[in-house]
DNA sequence: ATGGTCTTGTGAAAAAAGTCACAAGGATTT
DNA sequence: AAATCCTTGTGACTTTTTTCACAAGACCAT
């Protein structure tokens, strides 16, 4: 990388986490080296995309050896922005909201569910292990409390803006949105959208053309 | 389109389910007819998108008027292969697994979860509604009986490559997987990777940049 | 009919992303 | 310390995707 002004592209930055789980695993098993061959392949990607990538972001290998796991591996956590531990509201407890709220894989990536948020009074104070049930009225007073950095949506469809627009107001720049629509916010928050039927559809698209 | 031949860009096919999304929702609320401006804002892309990416689908608008909104959604459907009912089985009967199998939102997408498959045996005979929990055995005789299509993989990352492995043989060429690793497959295999939290990350990549 | 006003469909141009191929440079052996 | 062996980093090139801009139609009003 030679000029400081550079744009990194949209296509790269969606793959650094990908690259982030590879060298996490191989991390874990104690490897010390990897080539950009042996990283790509486990991806699926070629080695020159790989490198290209890394490039970006400046000379992080070594010649002639490849790259240094752990080295490498907390110059992604830094620029994926793991290295902050980010708190996670989760607003909808339903089984969606529930099941993600339990699941174990948040911690190692430096992200922890600390609330649940409903409109159902039935469910407000429940507890699973550490993490409340809230109502949604709460959402402001409990994000400044929690010090929680990104909203979950898990509510139905027709909920979902209303839900999204008490978020923003709360303070939220982040939204994580499983609901089936496409949120309106304002300029400086930003969405993700994990469609999940939307997913699916793209697989059913492949089986009805047995044509490659 | 002029051409029988013309391949069709694969960032066509992956935003195809978006208008799908759009498309119902207009067909839901009774809207007869819309121009690309409005879809494409609705979405988030340019208009000039959107009718490039029609396009390659043959004439489906109405020029100076706009797009009949139940034609188009009825192209769509049957492009996407959504005219199949297509029946899922969900691998690992955990939190993610029976949080899917009692999503609500598959059936008029005219896909249905048909079957859970679990290695524990206090799961087998379990039964979700009319969703029934069978040993990971029996895979193959199920999916027959049951005409099965895609695999939907919700199991731990340590297993879900083995389990990948079985649904493979027993001749399911879609895989939906949930499990936080690359898949490998035979060619004619189909894999779209619901990876969760590689996409939360993206978001905390975006809060720790505030600038833009 | 004719003219005016739409919005599509699409070649051509531009931009973005991905691949190639090899010089640069570090490690290791002799 | 020279030679050899590796694998990175990166310009140049190719392919893919997006944007532009306008001719081709379709509808509507007069």
């Amino acid at each position: 990388m030679k000029d400081e002004f550079v744009v990194i592209p949209k296509a790269t930055i969606s793959r650094l986490p990908l690259y982030f789980r590879v060298l996490s695993e191989l991390d874990h098993v104690g490897v010390p080296i990897v080539s950009s061959e042996e990283m790509a392949a486990k991806i699926g990607i070629t080695s020159s995309q790989l490198r290209k990538d890394l490039s970006y972001f400046g000379g992080l290998g070594i010649r002639g050896t490849g790259y240094d796991v752990s080295y490498l591996l907390a110059k992604i956590k830094e620029i994926l922005g793991m290295n902050h531990h980010r708190h996670l509201a989760i607003i909808g407890a339903g089984k969606l909201g529930t099941a993600l709220a339990g699941y174990g894989g948040f911690l190692q990536h430096n992200l922890e569910v600390k609330a649940l948020f409903d409109i159902d009074e039935a469910k407000i104070g429940w507890k699973l292990g550490e993490i409340e049930v809230y109502h949604i009225s709460e959402l402001k007073p409990r994000k400044e409390e929690l010090k929680l950095d990104i909203a979950t949506i898990t509510v139905p469809a027709a909920a979902a803006q209303q839900v999204t627009k008490a978020a923003v107001e709360a303070g939220f720049k982040a939204i994580w949105n499983f609901a089936p629509v496409r949120l309106e916010v304002p300029e400086d928050v930003h969405v993700r959208n994990e469609d999940l039927v939307v997913g699916v559809l793209t697989l059913s698209h492949h089986l009805s053309r047995k044509n490659q």
